[in-house]
DNA sequence: CACGACTTACTGACAGGTATGTAAGTTAAA
DNA sequence: TTTAACTTACATACCTGTCAGTAAGTCGTG
């Protein structure tokens, strides 16, 4: 049994060259989309040829997986303590993503334009984005669950559209902010829809309909 | 000058044909996108070749602006009193329509496919949904302010950012039902949002941040 | 109201562009 | 000296739009 696994090892400047290409893939998927964004346009702007890119990821749909999972791992890169923030500065933490990202149009065009493509039939991101607001709605859910226990009242039914409505601003603001930048501000519209649809959780009233 | 302004007379049976090409096409646009979504599928769901389409529409950029511009004769078509509803029948309206939204997958995708689609470099329906948003941020907007006025109370500054939000939610909800129509109640959620965003309009509380 | 002239609604074939993936060869780092 | 990191060349597959042709409908006119 001498099967010696011989792992392939890269020379050294292969990580960065690799994360170049996720960083040139992440702007053309965003600017074009993935079916549309050509691996042709990504490898020139890396100054290769396309097969060279095929060489390193071994095909698109893999490339696509590896910029998605690259940003979440720079996401959670981002934030200091390593930790998702919980209960109330989970909310304070979005609206600071919000503001954010206002100033980083590409990433955010790349999320807006994959998400909404990846409904459509067998996309290979579909899966991804499916587990991703899966995760994230339990994650505002929970958060939602702390404030009600911190304040002492039982936490209501609520929290599930809630959860899910305030990711959905959040993305559907960004579309419009994306169409016309100068009628939509982006921050400062989720921070109210965001504010206005916790308060209806913590302190509901009646409906104005 | 006797030019003769002939004008196309078309044959009866065209328009149901038409018709019948504009939501096939809105169907394959929908689940595969405009960009993926062939001609060639399109003319098969008709009984056609593509060069069929082509010879009606001109070109597919054309098809893709008549299904939009159809989409939206359909939708004010259907308003009994052919008028746009206003103060709280508005909200009322929008609360009814993403209830029955849940009922119809199809154009509920297509719209939100495209309309991401959109913000990529240039998009034959960019300024289709340019504009599209714009008024209807305009519509919500107005009927913020005639139920300001109903109350005697002054329109807030934070009507722009709820009239945004509005339509944001709704879009956002349709991406995560369409991923995961298990997890997310379109109508319930959407209720619960707008409801909760016209109450912050309303009767504005101290931010529970 | 019948008939010829013209037009519409297509089809099939193809041109031209573009895309992904593969295979074989070259260079240089480890 | 082995093998990673490429390139060039190519196979293969699409897809849109054009063109020429055909069958059937519609209109003007006698």
């Amino acid at each position: 049994m001498a099967t010696k696994k011989r792992e392939p090892r890269s020379r050294s400047g292969t990580p960065a060259r690799r994360q170049e290409i996720v960083r040139a893939a992440t702007e053309i998927f965003g600017s074009k989309g993935y079916k549309a964004g050509p691996l042709t346009e990504i490898a020139e702007q890396v100054g290769m040829t396309h097969a060279g890119i095929l060489h390193h990821f071994g095909s698109k749909h893999q490339l696509l997986l590896e910029v998605l999972s690259y940003r979440d791992e720079s996401d959670v890169a981002e934030l200091d303590g390593k930790h998702i923030p919980d209960g109330t500065d989970l909310f304070r933490h979005l609206v600071r993503t919000a503001f954010a990202n206002a100033q980083r149009a590409g990433i955010v065009q790349a999320y807006a334009v994959l998400s909404a493509e990846s409904v459509t039939d067998n996309h290979p991101a579909r899966s991804y984005f499916e587990g991703r607001y899966h995760q994230l709605r339990g994650e505002v859910a929970h958060a939602f669950e702390v404030m009600c226990a911190e304040r002492g009242v039982a936490a209501p039914a609520t929290i599930a559209h809630a959860s899910a409505s305030i990711l959905a601003v959040m993305d559907g603001l960004q579309v419009q902010w994306l169409l016309d930048p100068g009628d939509v501000q982006l921050g400062e519209a989720s921070a109210f829809a965001i504010e206005a649809i916790v308060a209806a959780v913590l302190d509901p009233r009646e409906s104005p309909l």
